[in-house]
DNA sequence: CGTGGTATTGATCCCGATCAATCAGGGTGG
DNA sequence: CCACCCTGATTGATCGGGATCAATACCACG
């Protein structure tokens, strides 16, 4: 695992401080935070976590993307998160990490010690309360991904995970400037995210293709071409994922 | 929607004062979540919440089982949660449920009115400690069913129910007397919760029985023969399920 | 150029879905 | 008591979507 400790950036000009685990906090709870906060910065494909391991730490993602990923005995393996900014790694109450992580891209990391990080859940009120928020905010998102891995057709899995990624960066851009989409994973990750093969998710894309729902400028950046005709091939009712 | 309004029980004698969200509260926060409760009671099949609802409570589940579902747009559906008693539903923050809530069999549930309890989070930190664990713990659970839904064969579905289903049941009696197992759901509730059609889970049933890994007195009462090659049939690596 | 990693496309196979028939148990009413 | 039905479970026959095995294309490196 190559990894650097960076001199410690201030939280008031951290990119992530409106919808990280210390949005709510004043500038005295900060103050609490950055005392036990370290930056750790990682390269694309190093292994962040193994699972199993004793957890000192827990995080937010401040850049990059990194995924969440568990596997079965005979190697094969089934990504349960993607983590992109703001997204929070880890549990307080627990001493060893339950799941593989691993940066899909360069990361960086804003780490807390996970003692004091536990202790100071108690005695913040604004850390617990955003704390709950996250966990349960995840929870949605997380039993949404398994109506898609126990029901979905490999079209409509492809369809939604493309609606996400188009949801997610438009969000980013404050502007809504209609720029090219950039796919955060390969093929093989989009397969392990949405319980496919990697096979089966380049047919999937090809099909979108050939039906001008979007168009690939190369292998990685795109652009939608019909944003209603993808929403119909997701098999999500009209309104789903936009109360989501 | 059959549901009676029960005279309140006090605290002192609940059934799971031990594990639900009010676990550590002392008899002041006690009395604070007293005075915003309900029980409820739901007969087996009564659809306790439906999707897109106004949440005007969140609840514990004090007896009996219930199921969080969502179904797509043509009617196929995919159980997210089995909900046990001291488990949780709700989110303090939403105004509407995003799940279908059923009773499994006759329920009792413990309801607190969501607006009042979201302001308790705030100010009791013993119950905001208390629900991030328990969220926390639900996205573990939820993603090791996501490892489930996307990669295991019918066969270590269906061993991976069965074990958890054997595990949670003798969690329950302190004593570990081996007494039989009783299956909380129909086949086809079986076969929602994890992925399959009800032939399949029948079909993998029977399997299980010719193999003798388990027999069956009657439909819905069982015993493990081969607690070992139950496991082994599971598809997780040794110590997968017992830390999680 | 060649080489290694990634993606596409093709051919075939198999697990689980689907369609369908039968069975088992348990009320209910004659 | 039995005939009837109703719901849930089992078992059988067939089909098809996606996995698997395999070949080729692409492209950024040296």
């Amino acid at each position: 695992m190559q990894q650097s400790i960076l001199k410690n950036m201030a939280c008031a000009s951290c990119p992530i401080k409106h919808r990280a685990v210390c949005s709510r906090c004043d500038a005295d709870e900060l103050a609490l935070l950055e005392s036990i906060k370290t930056y750790k910065s990682f390269s694309a494909n190093d292994q962040i976590l193994w699972r199993g391991e004793e957890l000192h730490y827990v995080a937010s993602v401040v850049e990059g993307v990194a995924t969440l990923g568990k596997s079965l005995e005979d190697g094969r393996t089934q990504m349960v998160g993607l983590l992109l900014p703001s997204d929070f790694i880890g549990h307080p109450g627990r001493t060893h990490i339950e799941f593989d992580v691993v940066a899909a891209s360069d990361v960086t990391l804003c780490c807390f010690e996970r003692e004091p990080f536990r202790k100071l859940i108690n005695d913040v009120p604004h850390l617990a309360q955003r704390m709950v928020e996250i966990a349960l905010d995840e929870l949605d998102a997380a039993r949404d991904w398994m109506v898609l891995l126990g029901r979905k057709t490999a079209g409509e899995k492809i369809a939604t995970f493309i609606e996400m990624v188009t949801r997610r960066q438009h969000l980013d851009r404050a502007d809504g400037q209609q720029t090219d989409l950039v796919l955060p994973l390969l093929r093989s990750e989009i397969a392990n995210y949405l319980g496919l093969t990697l096979e089966t998710v380049s047919r999937q894309l090809t099909i979108l293709k050939s039906e001008s729902v979007l168009e690939f400028v190369d292998k990685r950046h795109f652009r939608i071409l019909d944003m209603a005709r993808l929403h119909d091939a997701t098999g999500d009712d009209a309104d789903g994922g936009i109360l989501a």
